[in-house]
DNA sequence: GAGTTGATCTCGGGA
DNA sequence: TCCCGAGGTCAACTC
């Protein structure tokens, strides 16, 4: 044991004291904590669930948040936000128990068996960068209006209206205003539900005759999205981002 | 090394080929591997993005998840969902490379330093139970109608219109078709568009002149979607789970 | 703090 | 296979 912790520890069949030891100092030091283990797990909050004996992999970062992997899946099967709070302690000799609290509920983790446990300090966080999102394609648009159609001038973006945000606001060649709503993916009838919202609003909002198109950039659309869009008078224009 | 692989293993502070060749192993057993180290992610795909080098924790299922974590966050900083192929493999002499190949991606993760990687075999998944969630609260409904409003007699769960399936289809006391929309949680104006769809649906399908009740259940709206289903004709009914 | 929407959303169920 | 909506969604950004 020394004063200074070390960047990265790792515990192979560990006792359940040391495991505890382990991630008590990661709270100290920021450590990241990964374990390996067959555990049970209970959580009570705005659902509640209970996960039977199963071999896990758990992941703890300092910033409460809390990952319980199984062994299939993206999605963890159970976990706990950021700002939670976690103790570990252990239960009668054998068994860890991890417990994690935040307003909203409770998470405990019963470790049964212990196979790894790793700590590893982080000292710096890389840059992330992502294209091909939303906004991305929002920025083409604005960039080349003609894109929409020939004519188009967006005049704002998330423009408000009583029904939420509309993506780019704008008027068409004539001057009739335009909602547009942007989708970088194919999309359902979800979509055109909102940009009809966002239409009724403007509609309601600007003056009883006002006519405002609705117009729908995705790269496509599914058959009941273009009956919805058909019945409420709406527009598509297909964009691949 | 032995020709039955150990459940579970460690290396700490590994040489990169150590490191693959535990990649490969785990491959066949089927183990989940977890990674620490400092890294830079590059993905290609639905988007593209570039993680600079950063400290992190990169977890490997069998199922070909692949999930990149920094030290904030429940969501991965990159990842590769379920039916990617991994191959590990040592560029230089001291870099280990995990590329993983989708229909729509790819990702690649470069370690420049290696600070453990453990391999875990899974012998069992234990079962998982949830309650709470929104298909209890329809249960509670069609048990007691009542919840929805005295007379109301539910005919069909997630019963298709042309806009999507309804979650309560019924009829009210004086025989009028009603579509209820459940949701666990308090709810905005997508929720009120969702119900929207489909009672415009069921009106167009019935008859011209069918008079169709929608009405939300939820625990609460927000104001703009109280405004949504006003201009609508769509009523609330406050549920808690 | 609440509201609104996006996400490389993922996931499961049904046609 | 695609479509559709749920999710203990989470996360970002605005008001």
């Amino acid at each position: 044991m020394t004063d200074v912790p070390d960047a990265a520890r790792t515990l192979v069949d560990p006792m359940p004291t040391a495991a505890a030891d382990l991630l008590d100092e990661a709270r100290e030091t920021g450590a990241v904590v990964a374990l390996f283990g067959r555990c049970t797990v209970d959580y009570d909050g705005r659902a509640s669930g209970h996960l039977g004996p199963g071999d896990r992999h758990v992941l703890c970062k300092p910033d409460g948040t809390l990952l319980v992997h199984d062994p299939e899946g993206h999605q963890p099967e159970a976990w706990h936000a950021a700002g939670a709070e976690r103790e570990a302690t252990v239960d009668g000799t054998d068994t860890l128990v991890l417990r994690s609290e935040r307003d909203d509920g409770t998470l405990v983790v019963r470790f049964e068996a212990l196979a790894h446990v790793a700590a590893h300090t982080v000292e710096s966080t890389g840059e992330t960068e992502v294209t091909g999102t939303e906004e991305d394609l929002r920025q083409r648009v604005l960039d080349d209006p003609s894109l929409v159609e020939a004519g188009f001038r967006p005049l704002a973006v998330e423009r408000e209206t009583d029904a939420g945000p509309v993506d780019v606001y704008g008027e068409d060649a004539e001057g009739r205003t335009v909602a547009v709503e942007l989708k970088r993916r194919r999309v359902g009838p979800d979509a055109a539900g909102q940009l009809e919202r966002y239409v009724d609003a403007l509609e309601r909002d600007l003056h009883a005759d006002a006519e405002v198109r609705g117009i729908l950039v995705a790269p496509s659309v599914t058959d009941r999205c273009r009956q919805t869009l058909a019945a409420a008078g709406l527009e598509f224009v297909s964009l691949t981002p």
